[in-house]
DNA sequence: CTCCAGGTGCTTG
DNA sequence: CAAGCACATGGA
């Protein structure tokens, strides 16, 4: 059991924007399965409290506490973004494993997050380990290389993109990612979409959620439609121009304003 | 039963 | 480039 102050922080807004998937509310906690790891966690004001296999240092990456909101916060007043904060408070760009959130966001095209926790909770329990904690059954992430089974991918019905996913899980293991880790932005983003069922979209996903590249700005159905509500007078707007007018206008606050426009969007939609 | 969902890849103008 | 379409499958 461990306990973190936070400031400017909402666990339930962070976890529930649509970044992240392997998580249960249950009894007040929320749950969280990242990789092998299985940890429990909530919020009491400005206290975080957690328990499990988990310890401060990773959970302050893991939930972005280590960002300086302050700029952001100065930097969405200038751009009169405020509604969108003062709506949802406290969201986080999250820093997840970035294997788990790969293949979450491949599973993600043309879907909803409901369907896209049901693929994942299959995949964990086709190709993971059973986890016990809390006398509750968890299964870890499948392991990069571990998803070599194509009738078992169907099975956990990621239909077309149980082609994908096969494909990706031959071309990627711990030296790649590795070396994804040590790239800029661009050679990153060429990397990713080399692989099939990365587009753009699933590339910036990655780059944003899991490697830290607060540039990035994922344009989805949701994003295109508020971006071209605020800035092209709501007239449609290819993903082209929105993407080069967000990095014209937003710069190193991409990654962030995309966060709250999605989810304000999501959530209001 | 029909339509759509955090897109991508392929084919054509 | 931009537009059109197929791709599986659960849920409304």
């Amino acid at each position: 059991m461990g306990e973190i102050e936070v400031n400017n922080f909402s666990l339930k807004y962070t976890i529930e924007s649509g970044q992240f998937f392997r998580y249960y509310p249950i009894d007040g906690w929320y749950y969280i399965v990242s990789r092998n790891n299985v940890f429990k966690i909530k919020q009491e004001d400005n206290k975080l409290i957690y328990e499990g296999d988990c310890n401060e240092f990773f959970i302050r990456e893991f939930l972005g506490l280590n960002d300086n909101m302050d700029e952001f916060i100065k930097f969405a007043k200038n751009k009169d973004l405020n509604k969108f904060l003062e709506k949802y408070p406290g969201i986080r760009i999250m820093k997840q494993d970035l294997w788990q959130c790969l293949v979450s966001f491949v599973c993600s095209s043309a879907s909803n997050v409901k369907k896209i926790q049901l693929n994942l909770n299959l995949l964990s329990q086709y190709f993971g380990k059973q986890i016990k904690y809390d006398n509750k059954i968890f299964y870890s992430f499948p392991e990069p290389r571990s998803l070599n089974d194509l009738e078992k991918l169907k099975e956990a019905k990621t239909g077309y993109r149980a082609n994908f996913l096969f494909n990706i899980n031959n071309m990627v293991d711990e030296t790649f990612i590795r070396n994804l880790r040590l790239v800029k932005y661009e050679k990153a983003k060429e990397i990713l979409t080399s692989l099939p069922g990365v587009g753009e979209k699933v590339a910036d996903c990655v780059l944003l959620f899991s490697l830290g590249h607060k540039n990035a700005f994922p344009v989805d159905v949701w994003i295109k439609r508020m971006m071209e509500e605020l800035y092209f007078s709501g007239e449609k707007t290819s993903i082209k121009k929105i993407r080069e007018f967000a990095e014209e206008e937003f710069g190193e606050h991409c990654g962030y304003v995309q966060q709250y426009l999605f989810h304000y969007g999501r959530m209001n939609g």
